[in-house]
DNA sequence: GTCTATAGGAGGATAGAC
DNA sequence: GTCTATCCTCCTATAGAC
């Protein structure tokens, strides 16, 4: 089964059509919202051959996640690793952790000629859809980097409660997320964004960090460990 | 035309019946996976009467966020109106105008009683659909709160440069709707979620405040002011 | 105002020729 | 492997009885 992404052969492979089509539709109108004919359409193949190659509409929206985020989590995990052998077991500075995390899908979104921008609204999209079966799927992609990046992120900040570490991450999951999918959302908000893109990535660290590193509100400073 | 939100008089008026049924399946499933047999049923309404009472299934869903988004924006441009009146002209404090602009949507997501919750939880995942009429629609009802309380954010942190506020307001929202949206997504991810529900606005806007007055990244240390 | 019945079309999936 | 033709379900919207 060959998954060559570009069409440097007459044809291009039919299967990676019909992802990089679906991939984009899907983040454009949602799954309900983009029909087979929709795809087969852009694809530019036969309307029988998606559920040749991939079975069913569902199996086809698993798929055009499951290479994307197969990727993501690897580039996390490989940045992890590295700065970890390179620390020589001493705990990595708040901001080396936010690096490794965010800064893969941050490149993705990033890329608008190989679809990495395409995929990242598209997840942006899904994290706020209860798809059933499209959650049960994230939790197993994720589950092994969420795992190893908040053990680092305890070792990181000695200082701030564990528990406050797990919903911090996940509001800068959140900021991040939006900064990502919803930037014309905010265009129209406010009117103007005539700003360097290339500014997004230190403009939103610097929130992050700052958001990782505050002082406890008042009612959970009783207890401070644990 | 009568919109009375209780069911004391038999039979509850049917065009509100259809808004609250609408509300929860369009969070539930999204307006294309939605269908007005799916909402007829549920508001145990016929199925002409949806067309009857608001015209078309995108009229309907306009509906729905024209209620709940007219009450929100009210609040916050009240609270914004009393909090400048009892400050005698001098600058609000940044935890003051978050309180003012979170505190609605966090204290209406909190409302698990009266469909709040829900709704927030359709708003959330509407912010990164991008469905062109609804953003214009939000475009419209968001324009005044966002310029009073970014300009409100200026004057309370005149050592942040104006950009920077714009678009750490915009990481804000995104946090925001995250924690409130994504909540039973972060339990699958993480795993255990204990934790009292009333903690989450303290947590959060510390946070956010963090955030908010976090040192500028070196990239933007150039020049200061503007 | 509220219902039934149905028009008219789009949806996902598949059988079977090539 | 790829295509055409088609099945059958489901959709929104409306016409017209009550």
């Amino acid at each position: 089964m060959p998954q060559i992404a570009d069409d440097s052969r007459a044809g291009a492979d039919t299967a990676a059509r019909i992802l990089d089509a679906s991939e984009w539709l899907f983040a454009e109108h949602g799954f309900e919202g983009t029909s087979m004919r929709m795809i087969t359409t852009r694809a530019a193949v036969n309307l029988a051959s998606v559920n040749y190659h991939f079975g069913s509409k569902e199996a086809l929206f698993q798929e055009v996640f499951r290479r994307r985020l197969a990727e993501l989590n690897r580039l996390r995990l490989e940045a992890l690793n590295r700065m970890e052998a390179e620390s020589d077991g001493t705990a990595l500075k708040p901001s080396q952790v936010l690096e490794g995390f965010f800064g893969p899908p941050l490149e993705m979104a990033a890329d608008t000629e190989h679809g990495g921008h395409t995929f990242m609204r598209l997840l942006g999209r899904t994290y706020t859809e209860p798809a059933e079966f499209v959650r049960k799927f994230m939790a197993i992609e994720y589950a092994e980097v969420v795992e190893r990046y908040t053990v680092a992120l305890y070792a990181a900040l000695p200082d701030v409660p564990k528990a406050e570490i797990v919903w911090r991450l996940h509001f800068m999951m959140g900021a991040v997320s939006y900064a990502i999918s919803g930037i014309d959302a905010l265009a129209l908000l406010t009117g103007h964004f005539d700003d360097d893109p290339a500014l997004l990535k230190p403009r939103l660290t610097a929130f992050l960090l700052g958001g990782l590193r505050a002082p406890l509100p008042e009612p959970l400073k009783v207890s401070a460990g644990k």
